[in-house]
DNA sequence: GCGAATTAGTAACAAGACGTCACTAATGTC
DNA sequence: GACATTAGTGACGTCTTGTTACTAATTCGC
């Protein structure tokens, strides 16, 4: 808090320089992983997140699309906004105000531009001291909606197993859940619905295919709620 | 989403516009009631949020608590940001981009500046759209966080009841919450500890005056988590 | 004074959610 | 055919939660 006499000031624009940032976010080889794209030498950082600045008259989202695009090539699954920020910690554009948002794209092999790179998120090289915020901030934005919004079917193409589910929920949430308690809680959950279809994976037994189909559900729900560790 | 080919751009800071739009919000007879000022004579809407630029190098919440100072007279007790808005929705000042944030103060009969004035969220009157949006996302944020961080105790004086604390999570909420249940779901939280004292309002039996006094408490704690509707 | 009204606080119960274990099922590997 | 591996489920004990119904301490009306 800044020390001020309260009176009242007629309020008034400043031009400012706002950058958006975006984690882009996807499951790579059992993590979780970040795209960042290699920075001019120069900085004292190698990476940085994608970012730029929004385009006249272009919403936040839209430029975290555009911005996403072009280090991706594709669009990603969904976007939101984790905050802004407009503290002193370095930007590697020098903005003034940045806004993070947080991209999720499932897993392809899709090409990436040239510079892009996956990083695993418990791997990332130093970062801008701001990205860095922006980063943790997006692990923890995506682990409390993960559970209220259909973050991770977003994740998965439109038939999966519910172990591959479980697979990204726990990559979300960043802890392994149960296997009885995740499926229990699935089914209270209305999310999802059974296909007539199994998918045989190598060894072990085939796992019956599902499909995401929110019913309706009566009363107001809770959401999803999973705790538990370690599944033997 | 927008169409656009992917291709590499050198990112680049450009100038924008930046304001920062203060929900303030303060239980007032029974109700939340959002502060908000008169608007210049012009403007469609004859009341807006209290907003300003961040002067240059001050933080967002560092302005929010200079923008609340100007309005309210006082310090708020406690600032969260809400989101950053964008949209092409109208704002009283014109900005590209706001930063909505929301500001709780406990009820006080601090003189407001002139032209500022409480207004029930039940009962807004009309607003600029891009502050509609604010209140809106405002008031979901607080909903969601009440739960998570000890909110409803800023709102309160040093000692309390516990009436007056489930009152304030009534308000917060927008819901009724069941007496024992409320008691029970504190009890395990570890929040409040009782003081000797007790308080006589006129009727009925003295309620025991507690304080907030957060505990450590094993393991991942879950918050404080109230559900149900209707008290006798 | 004294009962009714009012607010505070709690015990106890029933229903449900949750964590866990132990099992069955269907496949591939040797 | 034995075994490893993954999928899926039933059942049980415990903890949590919604609810009811009660006791306690005060003011108000008469």
């Amino acid at each position: 808090m800044r020390e001020r006499p309260p009176h009242s000031m007629k309020p008034a624009v400043r031009k400012t320089t706002l950058a958006v940032d975006v984690v882009v976010l996807s499951p790579q080889a059992d993590t979780l992983a970040a795209l960042l794209v290699r920075t001019a030498p120069g900085g004292r950082e190698r990476w940085s997140l994608p970012w730029d600045a929004p385009l006249p008259g272009e919403g936040l989202e839209d430029a975290a699309a555009r911005i996403t695009e072009g280090a991706l090539g594709a669009t990603p699954a969904l976007l939101e906004q984790v905050g802004a920020f407009a503290d002193v910690r370095r930007h590697p554009g020098d903005a003034d105000v940045s806004v993070g948002i947080v991209a999720l794209t499932p897993h392809a092999e899709s090409a990436l531009v040239a510079g892009a790179e996956w990083f695993s998120l418990a791997a990332l090289p130093p970062l801008p001291p701001r990205h860095r915020a922006i980063v943790d901030r997006a692990t923890t934005v995506v682990r409390q909606r993960v559970d209220q919004s259909p973050l991770a079917f977003r994740l998965l193409p439109p038939m999966f197993t519910l172990s591959d589910l479980q697979g990204i929920y726990e990559l979300l949430l960043g802890r392994r859940l149960h296997k009885a308690s995740f499926r229990r809680a699935l089914q209270a959950s209305y999310l999802v619905e059974p296909t007539d279809e199994w998918r045989s994976e190598g060894r072990g037994r085939p796992a019956q295919l599902f499909r995401y189909a929110p019913r309706k559900r009566r009363g107001a729900r809770r959401g999803v709620r999973f705790d538990l560790f370690t599944d033997g």
